[in-house]
RNA sequence: GGCUCGGUAGUUCAGUUGGUUAGAACGCCAGCCUGUCACGCUGGAGGUCGUGGGUUCGAGCCCCAUCCGAGUCGCCA
């Protein structure tokens, strides 16, 4: 039978009992780590947020004590009372060690099954079940440590803005749908029938509206919704640090940004971050990385080899060229033992995969050339490429061809990756840079359309007003992402403010006046109160803090996260409803 | 929606060519034990092999369907 805690009080947390408080009456709370009984002797011990302190008992102890320590299982919940002493023989494996609590009373508050997995570091066991007792989970020290960080981050967070003169506001979960961009969360309204509610997928409108009220400078830590599919970095639910600045231009945004980062990587790993940034033209970054979020820790960087293989033997690469696409590649260095025949076929097997109609591909072995189209080439056409690619004895060149070159590169960019994932080539540290001068436009070949890139509220680069109407390919857009180690971070742009403009945009995208005002006529509205320039953007909490923490999933840095089909294992959400709610909602005829 | 991988004791896993009673480690339970800290020793319990169907004299193993989980493509302005 569990006991009352009465008038019990901590004293301290299992942790923090240290040398400073040997001699000295302590009371310990926590959970039951591991019980050792020796017959005689006894020891707990005894875990809390802050570590694991160990508790003794011996012969000296009173009965009705040892009694009650020897009932202790796994995970039972202690109140501990007694003197701090010095052990005999230390344990340097923990920081306690040195100390022990020569417990003179002890209050079981709580019993506990057998937990269904060990409360340990590393647990091993699968995350589904882990999910399904996400509350023992989270008891583990390495998640309970990544939460706790958590915490010191939207604490640096909210310092670090504040400090900066930014306010935080609020903004309502409840807002009105708008079709643009992911899929919306949608709430039934009971009071007005067939009507709903969307759960943001940011606050960008209403931080919009905020810098026309003139608070200048916002900042929240905001959850946000989006239905859509899950990844290993993508959650249904998410939180922001979402941010939008009057009176600026990009450079202040950045600067703001990188300020930012730089105070994080300071205060939660003690890792000083040079600024500014490195920044990278969204043009470069396709280049060099086939990626707008490219991760530069590595280099196998992208070669163009259109010209060097221009009227080549090989039907694949002309045909490309001829048609206005190009032959791209990428050299994996000294990994000609590593990427064997077998490993290109599974490369090209990826290649497919994602869309792509094959790989070429050149070994150079010790034997000499090996290679899945040398034979369509003449000797000096082979060297030509050696020679563009640097290639030397031990080296693999992979290269992708296409009438598409955009193609061309995010394949290669894929495979980039996946090539440096497959030899295992070593990443280390935190590669932040900006990513600028994004397209506004991007083409959709579906379609036929040109579709913004972005939200329709993002100004277009001063000087490609000009082609907004005549050539949509050329204009950029001032909106710029913060990438790190391959992930986008953040996300952000100085805005429309202009209502002549940003009747044109809405015009250039196809949407009627009518249709504008519908969606986005409060805004537009406010926008002809005086409207100050602004800008801002929005970071990814749950990835910066994935990244902090070397993690490979944002469920090890969300305290209740969802799995792959949107569920949540631990209560088993979402779930049905009965009938009268239904009812009450005007939704009875979606039971089927 | 597509592709790939996985599901065997509470947990992590092994399980040969389809063949007797499905094993190990940890955990759990009981007893013993005066300094443990991966305590030790002795003994014990614990399995609808994800689910349903099929092939077979016989299925954890082969086939089909289905559920669950992971990664990924589509999707994510």
């Amino acid at each position: 039978m569990a006991e009352f805690l009465g008038s019990t009080k901590r004293t301290d947390y299992c942790g923090d009992v240290r040398d400073g408080h040997v001699g000295k009456t302590v009371t310990v709370m926590g959970w039951v780590q591991k019980s050792r009984d020796l017959g005689v002797l006894c020891f707990i011990d005894l875990r809390d947020r802050t570590g694991i302190v160990q508790l003794a008992f011996d012969e000296g102890t009173a009965a009705d004590v040892m009694e009650k320590a020897k009932s202790a299982r796994s995970e039972y919940v202690l109140s501990a009372t007694g003197v701090v002493r010095e052990r005999d023989s230390k344990n340097p494996n923990i920081p306690t060690g040195n100390v022990e609590i020569y417990v003179s009373e002890l209050k079981i508050l709580g019993e506990s099954q057998t937990p269904p997995f060990e409360i340990v570091e590393n647990c091993k066991s699968n995350e589904e079940l882990r999910l399904k007792y996400r509350y023992l989970d989270l008891r583990r020290p390495d998640l309970m440590k990544n939460i706790l960080i958590r915490h010191k981050l939207t604490k640096v967070t909210r310092d670090y803005f504040d400090e900066n003169g930014f306010i935080e506001i609020e903004t309502p979960m409840l807002i009105k749908s708008t079709p643009e961009g992911a899929r919306d969360y949608l709430v039934p309204s009971r009071v007005h029938k067939g009507s709903f509610y969307a759960l943001p997928q940011s606050p960008q409108l209403y931080k919009q509206l905020s810098m026309v009220a003139g608070f200048d400078r916002y900042m929240q830590i905001a959850r946000c919704f989006r239905d859509e599919d899950l990844r290993a970095d993508r959650q249904p639910e998410f939180t922001q640090i979402d941010l939008e600045m009057s009176f600026v231009e990009m450079e202040d945004v950045l600067s703001i940004g990188e300020g930012f980062m730089k105070r994080v990587f300071k205060e939660i790993l003690d890792v000083d971050i040079a600024l500014p940034l490195p920044r990278l033209t969204y043009k470069e970054a396709m280049e060099r990385y086939g990626s707008d979020k490219p991760d530069t820790r590595f280099g196998m960087e992208i070669v163009d080899l259109s010209e060097t293989v221009k009227g080549c033997g090989f039907g694949v690469f002309t045909g490309a060229i001829e048609n206005g696409g190009s032959v791209r590649a990428i050299k994996a260095d000294d990994a000609v033992t590593k990427l064997t025949r077998k490993e290109i076929d599974k490369l090209t097997d990826y290649i497919k995969g994602i869309g792509g109609k094959g790989l070429a591909w050149i070994r150079y072995t010790e034997e000499g050339i090996a290679s899945s189209f040398a034979k369509f080439m003449t000797e000096e056409e082979m060297a030509a490429i050696a020679s563009k690619m640097d290639a030397k004895t031990g080296d693999v060149i992979m290269i992708v061809a296409d009438t598409n070159t955009n193609k061309v590169l995010s394949q290669l960019g894929s495979l980039r990756v996946e090539v440096s994932n497959r030899l295992g080539i070593e990443k280390k540290g935190f590669n932040l840079l900006w990513i600028i001068e994004f397209p506004f436009f991007e083409y959709d070949e579906e379609s036929g359309e040109w579709l913004a890139m972005h939200h329709p509220f993002t100004s277009p680069l001063d000087e490609c007003l000009e082609y907004l109407e005549t050539d949509k390919s050329k204009v950029r857009a001032k909106a710029y992402d913060l990438v790190l180690n391959g992930i986008e971070l953040s996300s952000g742009s100085i805005r429309i403010t202009n209502p002549e403009l940003q009747g044109r945009m809405f015009a250039l995208l196809g949407m009627s006046d009518e249709e504008a005002h519908e969606k986005f006529g409060f805004l537009t509205d406010a926008f002809k109160y005086g409207a100050p320039p602004h800008g801002g953007m929005g970071i990814g909490l749950d990835r910066l803090c994935m990244q902090l923490l070397e993690c490979d999933s944002l469920r090890d840095v969300i305290a209740f996260p969802k799995v792959q089909n949107a569920m949540e294992l631990m209560t088993m959400c979402p779930a049905p409803v009965d009938k009268k709610t239904l009812d009450e909602l005007a939704l009875t005829h979606t039971l089927s």
